[in-house]
Order: structure tokens, then C-alpha cells, then sequence
DNA sequence: TTACAAAAGGACAAAAAGGTCTTCTTGTAA
DNA sequence: TTACAAGAAGACCTTTTTGTCCTTTTGTAA
């Protein structure tokens, strides 16, 4: 579905998220081994995030990642947009660079409506949302074989 | 949505089947003309659809690729399986190996219905059914910028 | 029956995705 | 007030995807 930069970036944010509400500030090495990513990826991957302002991060001793809760909620749209492009959310299931209604592809009316349930999952869900649900932590975790 | 290899794949044999349709047998360069890909990447892809049975070729002055007519239609399904495997079709939206409503992800409960739509589509159309509506070649095309 | 059009095959190359490693900088805690 | 934990930064590497090019083989049409 997504590429591995927006799945761990969405794994890593949605772990911060869930760590802050506990009053905690995870560390690089935290929530790789926790979300079961590469560590290096996941700080590289971190530091794009604190550069396009979605997240915080504390140096030094005791250091880690926050959301500042004064910032309105982090929509998995803005997310995606910024790590892989709207491809998935505008893209023709075809790879027509132009199908519309008027110059439909041969999935154009099939495929519309899902392409518009995905919009409206990413738009309508955050990273605050997904780490409210009861053991979020947990499902973040990438368990099994 | 799909990648490179399912893209012009799905695109190719759609438009073979359409230009069968009509009882012409496209060649390569047609076809990679007509639906605006890479000739030798073209050339590459089908000589794999030849491999794996989905359409016949003839050798020679006048041959091309075309689909035997006795066969059963070719379902999405087994083109995306064959060119890019499963994981569209049953990956995690959140990338967990092991994600199922004992165990799910934050995003399951919304990303499942998706998926199953996404596998609805691509059992029920096959390459014929896409071939045969109308003015299914001029749809193929990858017009535009 | 042969010329040649067209597919088959495979080596090679470029670009993008995915990932690692090392060094530098920062700033908090002790 | 300094030690050092931890993030920042960037060079570099590997794998996969996407694509190109050239030679060989085939087999039909003339």
C-alpha cells in the first residue's frame, strides 16, 4: 500500500504519540526497536519529520520525540503528501496521466470509489486519532514472523 | 497504485485483446506506441506474458501477440499476482506482517473494507471485459502532457 | 527457398528506494 | 561546568525497479 518511508514514518509517529499521552518521550532507539524498524532509517527518517515542523525533538541527556500539543492534529493525508505524494490519493488505477469522466481508462468508474474512500480515510484520520484507540501501542508493534 | 511492470502490462494486453477484437494482431512497436510505454521494456514484459501463458506470439513478417480466444478470460488478479504478487491484494495497511482482528492495526477496521473492494474488482474484471468496452483503445492511450 | 520482419534472450545501465555508518553538534543532567 | 547521551547531518552502500541495447533465433510471406 504505502512505501517503507510512510509506513515507518506513520509507525514512528503514531508510537510518539502514544508514548507522549503517557508522558513519555521516546528516544530514536526506542521506538525503532519497539515498531521493529532499522534504527538508522528511522532516525533519518525522524530528522525529515522535525524538519517539516510535524514533530519536536529534545537533545541531550534524557532527550527524544514530542508532539507539541498546542499544534493542530497531524492528518495521515499531510503525512503521506509529504513522503510519498498525492500518487495514491489522485493517481488513475491505470496510470492514464489524464483520466477523468470525459476521458475515462477502463477502470476509471470502478476505481473511482475507492480511490475516494482512501481520501476520505486519510483526510478523516490522524496520528493523534490512531494512538487514541485503547492498546495502540501494541497494534503498532510489528509482531509475528 | 500498481507499479511499472503491472501498469504496461495491464495496459498491453488490453490493448491486444482489443486490436484482436478486431482481428488485427499488434507487434511490439505498435503497441508500445499506441499506449505511449517504452518499446523495449514493452518488448521485455510480453515476452514474460508469453512465458507465463497469458497470450501466444508469432514469429515473422506480419506476427505479434495475440490471445487465444479458447482460453479463459485472464482475471486482474492473476496479472497483478503474477507481476507484482499478493501485496496490494492482502498487505496490512500500516505494513504489520501479522495484522487481523485479533491483532489489529490502528488502521484495520477502516482499511479492510478497501482492500476487500480493491479484491472484488480485480477477481470480477478480466483483461476481455476491460478490452470490451467501448472505445477501449482510445482509453488505453496515455494521452496528455 | 530465401529474405527479412519480428519476437526471444540476455547483458548492461540508470534511477529510485531502502538502508548503514561515521562524525559533528547540542544541551541536559549530574 | 563538564561529561556524555542523544539528535543532526551527510556520505556511502545495497537492492529493486525501470529501462536500454545488441545479438540470436524463428518462421512467415513473397
Amino acid at each position: 500500500m504505502f512505501n517503507k518511508e510512510t509506513e515507518y514514518a506513520l509507525r514512528s509517529l503514531v508510537y510518539i504519540q502514544y508514548r507522549n499521552n503517557r508522558d513519555n518521550m521516546p528516544g530514536i532507539e526506542e521506538i525503532s526497536t519497539e515498531i521493529e524498524a532499522p534504527q538508522s532509517f528511522i532516525a533519518k527518517i525522524l530528522q525529515r519529520m522535525v524538519r517539516l515542523g510535524f514533530i519536536g525533538s529534545v537533545k541531550g541527556k534524557g532527550g527524544g520525540y514530542y508532539f507539541d500539543a498546542n499544534n493542530a492534529e497531524l492528518s495521515l493525508k499531510e503525512l503521506i503528501l509529504a513522503t510519498e505524494g498525492g500518487n495514491i490519493l489522485n493517481g488513475c488505477g491505470f496510470g492514464l496521466k489524464h483520466c477523468n469522466s470525459e476521458n475515462p481508462c477502463p477502470l476509471h468508474e470502478q476505481y473511482g470509489p475507492i480511490r475516494d474512500t482512501i481520501n476520505k480515510l486519510v483526510s478523516e484520520e490522524t496520528i493523534q486519532s490512531l494512538a487514541r484507540k485503547e492498546n495502540a501501542a501494541f497494534r503498532v508493534k510489528n509482531i509475528g514472523t
